[in-house]
DNA sequence: CGTCATGTTGAGCGTCATCAACAGGAGTGG
DNA sequence: CCACTCCTGTTGATGACGCTCAACATGACG
């Protein structure tokens, strides 16, 4: 494997790769993105519903998702973002945010204005296309969430959950073997499963204790252990074709 | 009103024209595009999951709807599609269809290339950034419909989704008034309402005469009449924003 | 060692699914 | 015009899944 530059936008770059061939040239030019590194706290509001951003940013390390407020005040998380997620570049094209987008982790983030962001597209159009892209396979994820929500029991949406983002995580080389089994980081409260579910937090944990019981896997101290890939996959319906990612090159190697 | 040049293209004018200001200058472009003009059957696929489809197509007349089959089965409806809609665009940049794509009514559909879709894209980066536009806005609905999903009550589900379509159709003027109230087509049947809905068919039923019961609409024959729009859209929580509509130019005149 | 977030358990109940039967309406062919 | 069929809508009965409320246990952190 080649040794990329090191460049704190390391983490964009290999979550490109993993939807899209880059070019070296495509690697500089994104490499030469004028931003500004900044750190913030867990549960930091990054922007808000209603807002109008003038900034994006892409998230380096740490986890964020985007929930909105239904009338009764009830929180839906509608999805989470991993490092190398451009999560705001919409606000681009659709100047007010329809929905709240929040730290889950402590993120470290790469900050930068729309006009830098806007110079880019212009100026590398085949860029512009893999972001295009990217917007599109996010939308494929919502869709396959909404399938999620209407069809699947408790234990099935949550094994669905866990299955995706294991997928996503080890496309980044976020997830770890251990024992041939996948181990993967998980900082998500049951009480914030449940707003993603739409399940109660009470019976998120009843489901997950299921899922332990019929060993499915391990889940305590932020960590999870799917002691049983297959069996999740097969409870969950899950087919990660909707993910839309390429073969890994060198994940393999890589860990 | 200006009266446009007559043209098959003209759903498609309108459509874009109700999420970003065209110029006259695009709307010749987009009238360029070399089109065949199609006509489909009802429930006619015209694109299935798993296929890597060479052609697009924009709805000029009809409805289409996109839908996922999950592993037992079900068949769950993840968005509905109206004249100018450009349902299948996604297919340039994601090859494989995550979902199905298929007419609810009989369709009147311009096909193109996605050669010559590639072409005008290249040529015309302003519309490419206006169809970029498109797929986020589409977006957020699908986040909303998740929402719709995980929150809502069976009632609120569904006239949430009736608010959302009437304020659809109105903005591409497909809504009419009939003594103040607003009127629209409904070609959907309450199977695939419950399709829609991730509710059984029975249930959609008992809801709908809930609704009608409360004095809110009246739905027989494929059309609703909206008999208290603020009712609906105070049991429904319904906020249009997310639909980055812009205000009407010309909407009011039109009718 | 105290505090607060997170996780766990029990009991009762409501929404919605399921199954089954039937009614109405549209279209078709005789 | 009627008879037939099929699709769509409607109704009743029963039960499951998941919600709510309330209490308590555990763990992290200062």
């Amino acid at each position: 494997m080649e040794a990329g530059e090191a460049s704190p936008l390391n983490p964009l770059l290999r979550k490109l790769g993993t939807i899209a061939a880059l070019t070296e040239e495509d690697r500089n030019t994104l490499r030469a993105l004028p931003i500004t590194i900044r750190t913030l706290q867990p549960d930091h509001d990054i922007a808000r519903e209603g807002d109008r951003p003038t900034q994006c940013c892409i998230i380096l390390e740490g986890w964020a998702f985007r929930s909105k407020l239904a009338g009764d005040g009830t929180r839906q998380i509608v999805a989470f973002h991993l490092p190398g997620d451009f999560p705001d570049l919409q606000s681009l094209y659709v100047p007010v945010m329809d929905h709240t987008l929040t730290t889950l982790t402590s993120v470290t983030a790469a900050v930068m204005t729309h006009q830098s962001v806007r110079e880019l597209l212009a100026r590398a159009p085949h860029l512009a296309a893999v972001f295009w892209r990217d917007t599109l396979i996010e939308a494929a994820v919502t869709r396959e969430w909404i399938v999620n929500m209407s069809v699947r029991s408790a234990k099935e949406r949550i094994a669905h959950l866990l299955c995706e983002m294991h997928e996503r995580l080890q496309s980044i080389g976020l997830a770890q073997n251990v024992g041939g089994k996948p181990v993967f980081p998980w900082p998500v409260t049951q009480a914030r499963l449940a707003e993603t579910t739409g399940l109660s937090a009470v019976h998120v944990n009843r489901s997950l204790q299921e899922l332990r019981a019929e060993g499915l896997l391990r889940l305590s101290h932020k960590w999870v252990t799917m002691l049983n890939g297959p069996g999740m996959r097969a409870l969950a319906g899950f087919k990660p074709d909707y993910l839309s990612l390429r073969p890994a090159d060198d994940e393999s190697v890589a860990a």
